[in-house]
DNA sequence: TCGACTTTGTGCATTACTTCACAAAGGCAC
DNA sequence: GTGCCTTTGTGAAGTAATGCACAAAGTCGA
């Protein structure tokens, strides 16, 4: 079994969930930062970050203890603390492979940039698109993958390529040394132990949406609609 | 206790986790379907889709008994039963408002189109844009935004605005009735009870990653590292 | 028809996450 | 100081999701 020693329960372990609402929380409170809010607490942040304050305070509890009882949360210094545990003090170079719509989004994402990331490279295999300049830099051939990532430090590498081409991307990638991937292809991405994966999926949102959407218009599933197939 | 009433064949309530993995499972049987695959066990089809068959399993139950024992599942049958479930067997009219590089991708994504997505329209605020031809469709002025909702049956719209101009799009398209948001944008959309929204962050993901990563490279955030603002 | 074999569907134990509700901590007025 | 007020941080209770493990149900060859 490859989990923690139980002798210590004050392990750095941060539960998943609250790992991927700690962006939420930033995103909030670079709002709030901007409108020159100096504290805080955790029902108007909640408020701000779309969920309950008592997940919001439990959250934030993993990190450390940085309120003030009576008070709130100091704005900036909470900023700084979230910043620090998602590792986004330091500067991330990310390689965007695939410069299609998406591709260019992603390059152009203010998200991206005001965050700790750099976008190092952008590659493509076709040789329409190298060459063009998108958010200040030149798209290069996908020949030069390996090259890029080892040259400019590339750590992340987010894969926006057509699904038949990712996985070969993939595979290169590791092969460089690059253990997170971020992958929007609509494929699932087969990669060796010690490499993380994350993938966004365009579609599955829109699918969820529909699935409630159905279920507000008729209550379920058309009914009484049989199968035509060929069940054998 | 399970009480059915006589006229639904079976309960309802299928868990939230079990419906964000229903597109993922459906993915994995368009894959083996183009493959000419006809039957698969919940043990392949779980590899396919990237998680444990047990867990596969029982998300399948949820939707009834569509397995064979000995056998597995028929692969075109799941497809269209899955595809009810989630309400894809009917047409759905998607409008995406906001034409930048990411509303362009998702007009010419594939896997919206394929899943009983249809793109009615096209709307942007900025004339420079409106006009073009994207994906067959001609940018419209978002001016026309409720007329289009309302002459070609939108039922669910997506927001692919900058972040200012998405709550006030969101507010004009729930005036016309839509119940069902999907926003790129990244803010915290405010909505009346009855109203869904989901949102997609492009750069949480990849936030999520860096996380992971540099607890690879040094075990967490970097210590030592002092707080330089002013915090009392 | 039978028996060996495969694979589903699910009860149950476990783990993870959420929410409640309140004691304790700190600010602030006087 | 003292006491009131606000808000955090967190045990504990409640809820949801996961994964195990196996009986039941079906296939298939002989």
């Amino acid at each position: 079994m490859i989990r923690r020693t139980p002798q210590q329960p004050r392990e750095r372990g941060i539960p998943d969930a609250t790992v991927a609402r700690l962006p939420l929380y930033l995103r909030a409170l670079n709002g709030l930062a901007e409108r020159a809010v100096a504290t805080v607490s955790s029902e108007d942040l909640a408020v701000a970050a779309g969920v309950n304050s008592a997940k919001l305070r439990k959250d934030l509890s993993h990190l450390g203890s940085y309120g003030t009882r009576g008070v709130g949360y100091d704005v900036q210094y909470l900023i700084y603390q979230i910043s620090r545990e998602l590792g986004l003090t330091q500067d991330w170079a990310v390689a965007i492979v695939g410069v299609g719509n998406l591709g260019r989004a992603l390059a152009n994402y203010g998200g991206f940039v005001s965050r700790g990331f750099r976008v190092a490279g952008l590659l493509d295999a076709d040789p329409e698109v190298v060459g063009d300049h998108i958010a200040g830099l030149v798209v290069e051939h996908s020949d030069g993958l390996e090259s890029v990532i080892a040259k400019r430090g590339v750590s992340i590498v987010v894969i926006a390529t057509p699904a038949p081409a990712a996985q070969a991307v993939c595979d290169r990638v590791i092969a460089s040394g690059v253990t997170s991937i971020l992958n929007f292809a609509p494929v699932v991405l087969t990669v060796p132990a010690g490499v993380d994966v994350r993938k966004v999926d365009l579609s599955i949102e829109l699918q969820i949406l529909a699935f409630h959407e159905q279920r507000k218009v008729n209550g379920g599933p058309v009914m009484g609609e049989e199968w035509a197939g060929e069940v054998s």
